[in-house]
RNA sequence: GCUUCCUUAGCUCAGUUGGUUAGAGCAUCUGACUGUUAAUCAGAGGGUCCAAGGUUCAAGUCCUUGAGGGAGCGCCA
């Protein structure tokens, strides 16, 4: 007899070869905490059983997804996160008895040690012969939400806390693990390095869109100058601060002296955009070179999608095919589809005569000097070209103020990736390197040097020319993993109106 | 922010020109079944028809307002 046998009288203690065994002998001892063995993940005991070995004993924690079966033999369906595929796991009822059985339910939650068998039934390789049933916690079903069915995207973002136990959103989070994991990955093979940007910035006018204020003031008392402004000199950093929209700028800081940088982290735009492609907070990555001309950044860039593409399918081939399978069954072919082809790159100019030449009547007018609505891109990518299109130089006033000028004075070296129903999933540009081009620009737009002032001091001491772009993280899972709503690829969103969880 | 659609059982949805007691599948509960595969079969329970107001002999259905959600557009990544 072991300690904790003793400890526990209503437990029988079982020592086998490889472990000790607690089986519970009284049908009100459903809950005892008992233990053993080291846990095995459910991914590694369905890629590698050979490893484990049939007939070994093994330990497996998780959630339950579905119980069948019948008064002589109970099939557990059991899920613990580390892949989609759930573990059989088989149950004598008379082993365990009437009221442990009634507690396992779709959503409890058990510790399950037992042998490791081929399947005796068709369906999956292995599965394990319960010896020892552990309920860690209930799930009572008359009120738990979800259910072995399906449900709609639209229900399961109401119950966010519970949507990961999902195998769609499973499958999201996985993917979504391995592409960040993919893009650091990405970058520190390349010798970039990772560049912490402020979230918090005072520059007010970064032109990306609105911003969300940041402050300490009592929103009920805010302290006001003499001409009744409020007065930010009182408030937290002495000025006004806000979320930043974009690492870029200090971006370029780093990159002018460590040469290749990137950034990865949480941008926040005030816009109140009720789109299926917008977020309130979203992740983005923000790439900035040194010495990179403009046809660089777009090697650079084209490269980086295709490389995070080949990376899911190398990695996570078992979500995609569950994705593919449930819900958009064109994802695996449309993710190989783009690796096989060379990105288009054409020019705005070119891009406004072909939609001048097209059949399609568009709402709103082509004409040059338009910014492109999303009914313009939309027919290059998904009918013109039928693959991502790569477009450049823009005519100078519908983009930024940073972005380089090209000789013929009326375009700059901007560049945006366009995807098939995702729209831009990339935007970026060789930026103006040269002081006095820059100074001027930032005049045309009765913008002021000073507010920028530490932007403008690169370019006054040991300028280079150098290049960046962004990526929207979540329009890439957007992508990568066939959805159609930006809010079904990041666990908790927030959009106008919304930031429950 | 603009336009438009939707809201009926726990979930997904049907519900006819307004007309008796609002239905189905799944889920739940009870029972059957010796290996299931979103198990199957039989039975049962389950409803503030989003909310408020209005029209009408009569409203799930028509009208007004509000709330929540989706899609399209704008802004953008």
């Amino acid at each position: 007899m072991c300690a904790r046998s003793r400890r526990r009288p209503s437990l029988i203690c079982v020592t086998t070869r490889s472990a000790v065994f607690y089986k519970i002998i009284s049908n009100k001892n459903l809950l005892k905490t008992s233990y053993s063995m080291k846990r095995s993940r459910i991914i590694d005991i369905i890629k590698h059983p050979e490893e484990i070995g049939f007939g070994s004993k093994v330990c497996v924690k998780g959630w339950v997804r579905t119980k069948r079966g019948n008064s002589n033999v109970a099939f557990i369906a059991l899920n613990d996160g580390s892949i989609v595929t759930n573990l059989q796991i088989v149950a004598e009822p008379a082993k365990f008895g009437d009221d442990l059985m009634k507690l396992i339910t779709t959503g409890s939650c058990l510790h399950v040690e037992g042998t490791l068998v081929e399947s005796a039934g068709k369906g999956q390789t292995v599965e394990v012969q319960a010896e020892m049933i552990e309920v860690y916690g209930t799930a009572d079903p008359e009120v738990y939400p979800l259910q072995k069915k399906g449900h709609s995207m639209e229900f399961l973002r109401e119950i966010a806390h519970l949507r990961p136990r999902t195998n769609y959103f499973g499958c999201v989070l996985r993917l979504r693990h391995a592409m960040a994991f993919a893009i650091h990955k990405f970058f520190n093979d390349k010798g970039f390095f990772y560049l912490h940007t402020p979230l918090i910035t005072a520059s007010d006018a970064e032109g990306a869109g609105e911003m969300f204020n940041v402050t300490t003031f009592d929103l009920n008392n805010v302290p006001r100058t003499e001409d009744g402004k409020v007065d930010f000199k009182k408030d937290f950093f002495g000025k006004h601060t806000n979320l930043t929209v974009s690492g870029q700028l200090e971006g370029e800081l780093g990159a002018l002296a460590l040469g290749n940088i990137y950034t990865f982290g949480p941008t926040f735009r005030a816009e109140n955009s009720n789109t299926p492609r917008h977020l309130a907070e979203f992740w983005m990555i923000e790439p900035e070179m040194a010495f990179y001309d403009i046809t660089d950044n777009m090697d650079l860039a084209e490269e980086f999608i295709k490389y995070l593409v080949q990376y899911a399918l190398d990695h996570n081939m078992d979500d995609l095919r569950f994705l593919n399978d449930m819900f958009d069954k064109e994802l695996i072919a449309r993710l190989e589809s783009v690796l096989k082809q060379d990105f288009i790159r054409l020019g705005y100019t070119e891009a406004i005569d072909i939609l001048l030449k097209a059949d399609k009547k568009f709402d709103y007018k082509v004409s040059w000097g338009i910014d492109l609505q999303s009914e313009h891109e939309r027919y290059l990518v998904e009918n013109h070209f039928k693959c991502p299109v790569i477009l450049t130089d823009y005519p100078k006033e519908i983009k930024a103020f940073y972005m380089k000028q090209n000789d013929d004075g009326k375009t700059v070296r901007a560049m945006d990736v366009l995807f098939p129903t995702i729209g831009e999933i990339i935007g970026g540009s060789e930026r103006e390197a040269d002081y006095q081009k820059l100074l001027n620009r930032v005049h045309e737009l009765n913008m002021t040097e000073q507010q920028y002032w530490w932007y403008f001091e690169t370019r006054k001491f040991g300028s280079a020319p150098h290049s960046g772009f962004g990526l929207g993280f979540e329009r890439l899972l957007l992508f990568v993993t066939g959805m159609t709503n930006i809010r079904d690829v990041i666990p908790f969103p927030r959009t106008p109106q919304n930031a429950e969880f």
